[in-house]
DNA sequence: GAACCGTGGAT
DNA sequence: TATCCAAGGTT
């Protein structure tokens, strides 16, 4: 095979990073005193929830546990608390226990490692590159939504990119990764931006997009999408939604609540119970004697 | 690989 | 009003 390998690409790196320079929003956690442990805060909260909601929640957090031990010597229960409605809080029980483990295994220092950063709970591909370029400056292929839209769109000319992220995104992106280290750190942060500012996924704002000129899916006339129907979410009626009004209760309770409190936000039982089961697998509900229940001490 | 896991703003 | 979508990870 001679195929020709995809060069690292100046004509788009030099634009796009420009513009990053120029565009970039003023963000807690790409400040310098942020530092490792609020890059590893952000990338959590902001993992399917909007920067909007998450600024609050960020600041709240990092002034109540500004090293990972502070957070590490409370309650799991109470990160559930301050996590209050970002959603999916299963995050906070997983950033929880990964300040646990930073402050056991690695002295309590955010690790830079990428293998040591992908071993934390709740830390998968794209937070561990996350961490490892924007907290230390490393050279990876950072790869979430809003990059996977960019390149979808600006070098494969579709315009959205699959629904599950494929071999040959991850190598597309290894190859337009800048060869200069801390380059290639702004090059992570500038696409990302890109995407979320421009390149957004219902209505692209191409009139203000640096590399508009380059890009496929516009040379292709902005052809709209023909594969399998991006994955839609019905929420209404879902355990999730039985989840949340259980978990919501309990984050306001300052006590133990009864049952037949919690009973009161569904009342279909055979779900109800379900999804209460599921709160107490999942550790995110502490089953107490009596029937009664709490966010989690352990 | 598919299903599951919250929440709320924008269109 | 209904759908889309938001810096994913785990099972």
């Amino acid at each position: 095979m001679t195929a020709a390998p995809t060069p690292a690409d100046a004509s788009l790196h030099t634009p796009v990073i420009a513009w990053f320079e120029t565009h970039a929003r003023d963000l807690p956690w790409r400040r310098p005193e942020a530092g490792p442990w609020g890059v590893m805060v952000s990338e959590f909260m902001l993992q399917q929830t909007p920067v909007s909601r998450v600024l609050p929640v960020y600041e709240q957090w990092l002034a109540r546990w500004p090293r990972p031990a502070d957070l590490a010597a409370e309650p799991p229960g109470e990160a559930v608390r301050a996590w209050g409605r970002l959603g999916y809080p299963r995050r906070a029980l997983r950033l929880h226990a990964a300040a646990s483990a930073i402050t056991e295994l690695h002295g309590g220092e955010v690790p830079s490692d990428h293998a040591e950063l992908l071993a934390l709970p709740g830390v998968g591909e794209y937070t561990a590159a996350a961490v490892a370029s924007f907290a230390y400056g490393q050279r990876h292929a950072v790869l979430d939504t809003n990059v996977r839209r960019v390149f979808a769109r600006a070098v494969s000319g579709a315009q959205y990119p699959p629904n599950a992220t494929t071999a040959a995104e991850r190598k597309l992106a290894r190859e337009l990764l800048p060869h200069s280290e801390p380059v290639a750190a702004r090059w992570a942060a500038a696409t990302m931006e890109l995407g979320a500012l421009v390149c957004t996924a219902r209505t692209p704002d191409c009139a203000r997009c640096p590399i508009a000129a380059r890009c496929a899916w516009r040379a292709a006339g902005s052809p709209a999408h023909d594969g399998p129907p991006r994955r839609g979410q019905t929420y209404a009626g879902t355990d999730r939604q039985v989840r949340g009004k259980l978990l919501a209760v309990l984050r306001e309770a300052l006590e133990p609540v009864p049952q037949r409190t919690l009973d009161a936000v569904w009342d279909e039982p055979v779900q109800r119970a379900r999804a209460l089961d599921g709160l107490v697998a999942d550790g995110l509900v502490e089953p107490l004697p009596d029937g009664l229940y709490r966010l989690p001490l352990t």
